[in-house]
DNA sequence: CGAATAGTTGATGTATCTCAAGCAGGGTGG
DNA sequence: CCACCCTGCTTGAGATACATCAACTATTCG
């Protein structure tokens, strides 16, 4: 049972945003193919682990979370999903993960055969999967030898890209080092992305209130007070 | 510095051998462009994370490890690489892993430039890197979700790759369902393979061990007497 | 407003880590 | 050829980080 009919609903107009260097190709060869926009509220199912996988998908607004589950029911995300990124292709003939939307979300829908046989397309869906393969290193190493402290922190700075790498341009002088983010997803859904129970990720979030780290403005809106403190807690530094 | 020059050594004759498949196209491809094979003994050095990423590999014979240290000297082995496996590409300028040499080695180094030129070899890596991704996945369950016992009896099922699948065949009737595999990795490797400590991965294989399941022939040489045994303890079945 | 759901906090348990000692195999040199 | 050393592995005892279980609180949404 591939796709939630009942909540793919409208198909939305098909609507390109104007877009740059490579990605101008791809949008491109998208038109000229079978390609279908469809807009997902949260928490939708998009497709289960084993269904057929004969189509693939462009995340165009929102994210998406890619999840295995165990027999016995306990649950792994395996990678979470940004605008621009491609999920679903697969060497193989089904799909090895559940994906379920976190927030609403826009997503176009490629013929898997159409997408195999543009030489454009290909180019650009190898690229997303080297920067996914990349990001999966990390959180490899992030599941296997982090503590619990040192994956929430790692977790915040993710929604703070331009922090943190090699090329961190530091904190602003003569500014506040702060800065807001939306985690868009609960509790559980973090402890699962991040190996821990919910009681953890609790835990470690209210220490980081206690000293002051962040605030924690509405559940999931948080504010960062030091993201400098906070890249320091990763383990990474 | 990327490569051990002193190691990478003998830059052996290029021997193609022979392909089926869309891998014809692919050792057409490597034919035309600027291809070296080399041979490297184990626990060699092919390069360091941070070095320039102006090559690709290809991986003929043997394994390689792909893993990624913190500052403070943890280890975590992100990727073992096998034969026809591709390893080396990324979206960066630099590679994101250390890669070293668990066996003696046959590998292909590509040109950069020359792989990204070629659509056959484009097709050829992305087929690889969906293999990758997906093994990631799993891994990622793995780290996150699965017990030490769990971890360890998932390793010694990845030896046995025809069994544990969705299409296992089951144990052959009137035979032994018993199978000999050769690690080549150190229990250290295993260990920051599988985000456990040695003493922990050394604890598992002795339990197995009085439990009947497997037989330690040498160390890395280890005989499962029981693979659907062995199988049942991954935690997937 | 009240039920339902999600998150927090505390007390306790346990799987795995850490530290420490002993053991085994493989190679070297006397 | 055998003693010795070196390295990698095993085993034990104790510590600890995180999980589990359970109660309570906050938030959301009808």
């Amino acid at each position: 049972m591939a796709y939630h009919e009942h909540s793919a609903a409208v198909a939305a107009p098909l609507r390109l945003q104007p877009t740059v260097g490579v990605e101008r190709d791809w949008a491109a060869a998208a038109r000229a193919t079978r390609v279908k926009t469809h807009r997902l509220p949260a928490h939708d199912v998009i497709y289960y682990e084993g269904d057929a996988a004969d189509r693939i998908f462009e995340l165009i607004e929102g994210a998406v979370m890619l999840y295995k589950l165990l027999p016995d029911g306990r649950r792994q995300v395996v990678e979470i999903i940004g605008p621009n990124d491609v999920f679903g292709m697969l060497a193989s003939k089904t799909y090895d993960c559940n994906a379920e939307t976190l927030t609403p979300v826009v997503v176009r829908a490629i013929d898997r055969r159409e997408a195999e046989a543009s030489v454009e397309m290909q180019r650009h869906l190898t690229l997303c999967l080297l920067g996914q393969l990349e990001t999966m290193h990390e959180h490899a190493v992030l599941l296997g030898r982090k503590s619990a402290a040192e994956r929430v922190a790692s977790f915040l700075m993710r929604f703070v890209p331009e922090r943190g790498g090699p090329d961190c341009p530091g904190p602003r002088q003569g500014t506040k080092d702060e800065r807001l983010i939306m985690l868009s997803m609960t509790r559980q859904e973090i402890a699962d992305y991040l190996g821990l129970t919910i009681e953890t990720v609790s835990r470690v979030i209210s220490d980081l209130k206690r000293r002051g780290l962040i605030a924690i403005e509405k559940q999931d809106r948080i504010l960062i007070n030091n993201v400098c403190g906070i890249c320091q807690l990763t383990g990474a530094q």
